[in-house]
DNA sequence: GTAGGGTTAG
């Protein structure tokens, strides 16, 4: 920086400097320091000021604070301003508040500049209580009627949920302001009320005030969920009008209100329109399929993102590391693992937690527990990831575990947490445990029980054998059962050949989910197992009228990125005749070690013998055979089924692992099956 | 010399 021939004085440094804050030009600041320190100008007040200002809005704290705290003069209430809106607009809230105390003790007057940083800090971390005190600070010194420290108030009211405050702040406002209605509208929408969002929205276009580009994005995120079409679309049109699809904010928030709709059409359509496309825009679409159940979509959409050159953040590592969690791809789980530790963002405890479920999803349950322990400050998804993952792998005493080590941490369950200690208890078969947890529930933490945690009581009480009790269970139940309920009782039926309740649950299932061909079969396997032939025929006949069909049995396995996936009697695979030739080997060697085919999951138009070689080529068994013939000695076979095992695969298995020293993880439409020497961890019951 | 509001996940 050159200063030809003449000395700048104090004012010209410091209007230079904000320049240069304005633009964040930290190096360009920086040359100004030096000529500062050199011209000994650094002391005078406004070029410190200007100079904390610099380094504050070049993120560069420390220095600032060094400036700070290195100025003689400690009764300049501009600087205590200055690092006060520093630290607020850096993300140290708490230091902001501090600082403000401290300008309070040593009696530094505060202005109309200070109070609406001290406000956005509190709002920031929810202190409603300090911000109350700041508000009765304002009232006594009269700062009360600044715009900028009255929208600030709404806002810091609305942010910690005080909607009565922030609604009395706003009305006594004597101007509309665009700032303060945004703040109040964002507050309605944080704070679950919509509808008064959309209403407030409405009622600023009545007034005839200016709507800007920030009030579109909380307005659309609104519509997001009440899908609202018909007025969304007038917003959408108004938006078009002003030109305000121009802003990146507003189209993200179209993007994404149209992906949450499950418009993937129109969300594309926004998006394509868009000049740039960051990574907000691309994490809308990705959730858009996400949640629409397209897991595969949104993998194939987050890899596009990378090929456009977007670096993936916290938040979309997380939604697709729960899509890969939904899909079970371990492989791509673990790029994206790697890739965003690589990508050197801090971890987030959101990432955390999908990872702990992704793993756990996988069956790398030892993978799940090493990121876990790696967290420090754990809140209640980290502690349900863990015990759901744990339930889900068979390992439900452990699940009890850690649910016991949550408490002892003080952390409190919630609803999804019982889920998953509950369904730990029904998969370890711990009926007294799971009793009391469901007591629990209610009595110690006030969660009401709803159909998920009876599904699994059900679940318990049926495996172990009290029907009796599972059918008064459902009778007790408060809120309507549901298809989870019915599915429960049904596969307790199942297992305990109470045909006449079996036929109630199913008959209320077909009602309830006329294209699910599930609970058809479970009945007619129910009918099978009790030696009433006819009557499983007569149901395989009826939901064949009823023109539903089963999906076909299909199990999958992994190796070297290419996934194999075999149907019953399938022999489309390249190496068909090696794959059959080791089942038959297979079968010889466990029917040597006990294992007897279990015909009631045969086909029943066949002899026996054609009974038999079925069963011998179900779809999982052809899986197994592939992965011992062609992965390494002793890896774990990692096989795939998007049903329920069946009976006698599930029995062949056990044997499989024993004769050939093999871990098989089996992971079926329920659960993961942990296959070793003869023992699965699912205690036989799925 | 210093000040207020917005979109993505779980």
């Amino acid at each position: 920086m050159q200063f030809e021939g003449q000395k700048p004085s104090q004012y010209t440094l410091s209007s230079v400097l904000r320049m240069c804050s304005a633009n964040a030009l930290l190096t360009r600041g920086e040359q100004i320091h030096s000529y500062a320190i050199k011209t000994d100008l650094d002391s005078n007040g406004f070029v410190n000021t200007g100079l904390v200002d610099l380094y504050a809005k070049c993120k560069r704290i420390l220095e600032a604070e060094y400036l700070f705290d290195m100025a003689s003069d400690r009764k300049n209430h501009v600087l205590w301003t200055t690092m006060l809106s520093g630290y607020s607009q850096n993300g140290y809230e708490l230091r902001a508040l501090e600082c403000f105390r401290d300008m309070l003790a040593g009696g530094v007057e505060s202005n109309q500049f200070t109070f609406p940083s001290v406000l956005t800090a509190c709002a920031a971390v929810s202190a409603r209580g300090f911000g109350a005190q700041v508000h009765g600070i304002i009232v006594r010194t009269g700062f009360g009627a600044n715009v900028f420290v009255e929208s600030a108030l709404v806002d810091m009211y609305a942010k910690c949920g005080d909607l009565n405050n922030a609604r009395r702040a706003l009305e006594t406002m004597e101007v509309d302001d665009v700032v303060s209605w945004n703040s109040m509208i964002v507050g309605c929408v944080r704070n679950g009320f919509k509808e008064e969002a959309l209403f407030l929205f409405g009622k600023m276009h009545r007034k005839d005030m200016e709507i800007d580009d920030y009030t579109y994005p909380s307005v659309l995120n609104s519509f997001a969920s009440m899908k609202d079409m018909k007025n969304a679309k007038s917003a959408h049109s108004l938006i078009i009008k002003t030109g305000s699809e121009g802003y990146q904010l507003v189209s993200n928030a179209l993007v994404d209100m149209y992906a949450k709709w499950g418009e993937l059409g129109s969300a594309f359509q926004v998006f394509n329109s868009m000049l740039n496309r960051d990574v907000i825009s691309w994490t809308s679409l990705v959730t858009g399929y996400a949640h629409n159940g397209s897991h595969e979509e949104a993998l194939k959409l987050f890899c596009k993102m990378r090929v456009a050159g977007i670096e993936p953040d916290q938040i979309v590592t997380a939604s697709i590391l729960s899509a890969c969690a939904e899909l079970t791809v371990l492989k791509f789980g673990q790029q994206i693992h790697a890739n965003f530790i690589k990508s050197g963002f801090p971890s987030s405890l959101s990432v955390d937690n999908s990872l702990v479920t992704m793993y756990a999803k996988c069956g790398c349950i030892e993978d799940a527990n090493r990121v876990f322990n790696s967290i420090r400050i754990r809140n209640v998804i980290t502690w349900t990831a863990l015990i759901v993952g744990y339930a889900q792998n068979g390992k439900g005493t452990h699940s009890l575990q850690f649910y016991d080590e949550m408490i002892a941490s003080g952390i409190k369950p919630d609803f999804i947490t019982f889920i998953g200690l509950l369904f730990a208890c029904s998969h370890a078969g711990l009926v007294e445990h799971g009793r009391k947890y469901f007591e629990s529930m209610d009595k110690v933490y006030g969660i009401k029980p709803g159909p998920d945690h009876y599904a699994c009581m059900i679940d318990l009480l049926g495996r172990s054998g009290k029907m009796q009790e599972a059918k008064e269970l459902v009778n007790q139940m408060v809120v309507e059962p549901d298809a989870t309920v019915w599915k429960a009782l049904l596969s307790a039926c199942r297992v305990h050949g109470d045909l006449e309740l079996a036929e109630r649950a199913a008959t209320t299932l077909f009602e309830l989910e006329p294209q699910n061909a599930v609970p058809y079969v479970m009945l007619s396997n129910t009918y099978s197992a009790a030696g009433k032939w006819e009557d499983a025929a007569r149901i395989r006949r009826l939901m064949k009228s009823k023109g539903v069909s089963k999906e076909p049995g299909r199990s999958w396995i992994e190796m070297n990125s290419k996934v194999h996936t075999f149907m019953s009697e399938d022999r489309s695979h390249p190496n068909t005749n090696e794959i059959y030739s080791k089942v038959d080997e297979i079968m010889i060697l466990i029917k040597e070690a006990g294992y007897v085919p279990d015909m009631n999951f045969a086909l029943h138009d066949v002899d026996e013998e054609g009974k038999e070689l079925g069963l011998a080529y179900h779809s999982e068994k052809l899986a197994v055979a592939f992965g011992l013939l062609f992965l390494p000695q002793g890896a774990p076979v990692r096989i795939f089924k998007n049903l329920r095992v069946c009976g006698d695969c599930h029995s062949a298995m056990k044997f499989i692992s024993r004769v050939f020293h093999r871990h098989i993880i089996l992971r079926d439409s329920n659960c993961f099956h942990h296959v070793r020497e003869g023992m699965c961890s699912c205690g036989d019951y799925w």
